[in-house]
DNA sequence: GTGAAAGCGCTAACAG
DNA sequence: CTGTTAGCGCTTTCAC
């Protein structure tokens, strides 16, 4: 049942060469006989030989596994970045060590233990919700290994980040409700700490400056962006005796729940009320009306986090030359928010 | 900068003990002197001493990893599966790597390959559309690693199975329309060389059947369950003559899209045509009507498969008895399929 | 209760 | 172009 596991010394034995060229040969070496090589390929496919990875990182230090620390796997958008960045490491021949610390730092704290005690060769993270410390992160940096965030970014000089410009997107947004005529926008945002959610505000507020409005912080609502907020948000407004006319909410899915709340309770989504959500989830197509939202391209943050990483770890970059890499997001205009006409 | 790694040999050489007695105190080997023990642990602590998993895996020849397949990461089940997965995993020390077929045997295959080569001491696995061969799988089993499959999974006697009831769901679904009066019911599946969807539609007939309802090939559509193919079976619908005034689509986010186009062509959902999805997305409560759909517990699957495979490899059950779980699903009956009271 | 010593399978000087 | 040799850091018999 339980067959043997062949080594290199049973290659060498069986082709009377030496372990070394046998290795040597595995590895492509370059100054091995093209001949001997081939012979060995071909005795060690015949026998099913396997290499031992972990003889061979306990000799090279290296482990061609790279850590992933993400808040949530189950969020589409996640998911889609961990696509592109699985088919990335896949081509280079690396694989992923995946761990999600729910949102919380002690968690978080816990899997980067992890990934440093399993000797990733990088670490990427997109950090929780309530993350403050960095930490957790500075054990890698002090042994050089490279630390990539993405999307939910720490600032720190030795750590490349991958993110799309939430500000401008957050501009964008509010812009476009202000151009439906909205004059009283909420915005509905998630933890502040986290540049995401801290930039789209930024970019709500310079939008509502733009055009010499008040900040009125009534209408500014920080929650988790969870299904079960999105409906709280709608009741808030059902109450409320000046009513918003625009809203602005920080997630799709959020904003999905929050709509059909309002629908229920009788208003009418764009002519009483114009909605943008953020991340063009799918849900966004199949609600009606469809939201507005912004396209946010996972799977190209993705595969671009870990193209860099790997162009870290190859020397292409230099480990302590940080970068910032802004993707391209972009505002899609759907039937949620049009106004215009209306007047 | 870069810090020394510290190992057994250094912390034995300070506490002027033999490395053997280190490697037991950290290992809790009950032999060991609680006092030396936690002096152990304490400079271990201090110096921040990590263990070589490497070395140790060598020597042990386990690796306290899982390598897991699945077709696509970024859907919202085999996310939450993962998530499941991934807590329990974590709870017992071990760590998940993930690799995705993307629908493909040949990656699937690749992706076995690697999970092999890294000597995974386990592998769960769903399956991809069009995977036919179990070969890839057996290096595992010959070699005595245990293989499970979960959701899509394959049929062999030596490999343990989660999944859910699919023919009793298929059966419930259309039996719901049936009791709303629908009597020309369409089935929307996916590849039924998948287990999946062909017990689905195997339950789709059963019902069919208990209520004499001759069985219309042409109210079977096989498609990649794609937002796209939704559109087409709502253009498709369009056209027909005798349209079906029932629908039952074996994906959600399909049956969202194509529901969503239906209403965009002038037909009434449920008073025209009742519609059931599957798998309970967060796409089937935002939409309007919401979407009657089979709750498919996702995070409970990850976690029993998991669960279940520890138990295996701790011994708690041979790894050659193989067994097939299946959990409780759910009808959701929401407004897409409420026709009573139109007659 | 602790130590000595061998070896897991591989790689990389170094030597030829 | 190929071989010799010495570990990588840990676990584990076998002693004491």
């Amino acid at each position: 049942m339980m067959e043997k596991e062949i080594t290199i010394y049973d290659l060498a034995k069986i082709l009377a060469i030496s372990p070394a060229t046998v290795s040597r040969a595995l590895n492509d070496h370059p100054a091995i006989n093209a001949k001997t090589k081939s012979l060995i390929a071909e005795k060690a496919a015949e026998l099913g030989y396997r290499s031992n990875t972990f003889a061979s990182h306990l000799r090279t230090r290296k482990t061609n596994t790279f850590g992933v620390i993400v808040p949530r796997l189950n969020s589409n958008f996640m998911s889609t970045v961990l696509a592109g960045m699985e088919e990335v490491a896949n081509n280079f021949g690396y694989n992923l060590l995946i761990s999600q610390s729910l949102e919380s730092e002690i968690k978080e704290q816990a899997n980067a233990r992890t990934m440093f005690n399993s000797r990733v060769d990088g670490l990427l993270v997109s950090v929780a919700y309530d993350t403050e410390s960095f930490e957790h992160f500075s054990t890698f940096i002090s042994r050089n290994i490279p630390v990539l965030f993405f999307d939910r970014v720490m600032d720190h000089p030795q750590c490349g980040t991958v993110v799309i410009d939430n500000e401008q997107a957050g501009y964008d947004a509010t812009s476009h409700l202000l151009d439906q005529g909205c004059r009283r926008i909420m915005h509905v945002t998630g933890d502040t700490r986290r540049n995401v959610y801290a930039h789209r505000l930024e970019g709500f507020k310079r939008a509502l400056a733009g055009q010499n409005l008040p900040l009125d912080n009534q209408l500014i609502l920080q929650t988790d962006l969870s299904q079960e907020a999105g409906r709280m948000v709608a009741a808030q407004i059902d109450q409320m005796q000046e009513k918003p006319d625009g809203l602005f909410i920080a997630n799709d899915l959020c904003a999905a729940v929050c709509m059909q709340a309002l629908k229920e309770m009788g208003h009418l989504v764009a002519a009483d009320i114009a909605i943008v959500g953020f991340n063009n989830d799918p849900v966004s197509q199949v609600v009606s009306p469809q939201l507005t939202t912004v396209y946010y391209p996972g799977y190209q943050m993705g595969k671009t986090a870990m193209t860099t990483m790997i162009g870290q770890l190859t020397g292409t970059k230099s480990p302590d030359n940080s970068e910032a890499i802004i993707l391209r997001s972009e505002l899609i205009i759907r039937r949620s928010s049009i106004r215009v006409g209306d007047f």
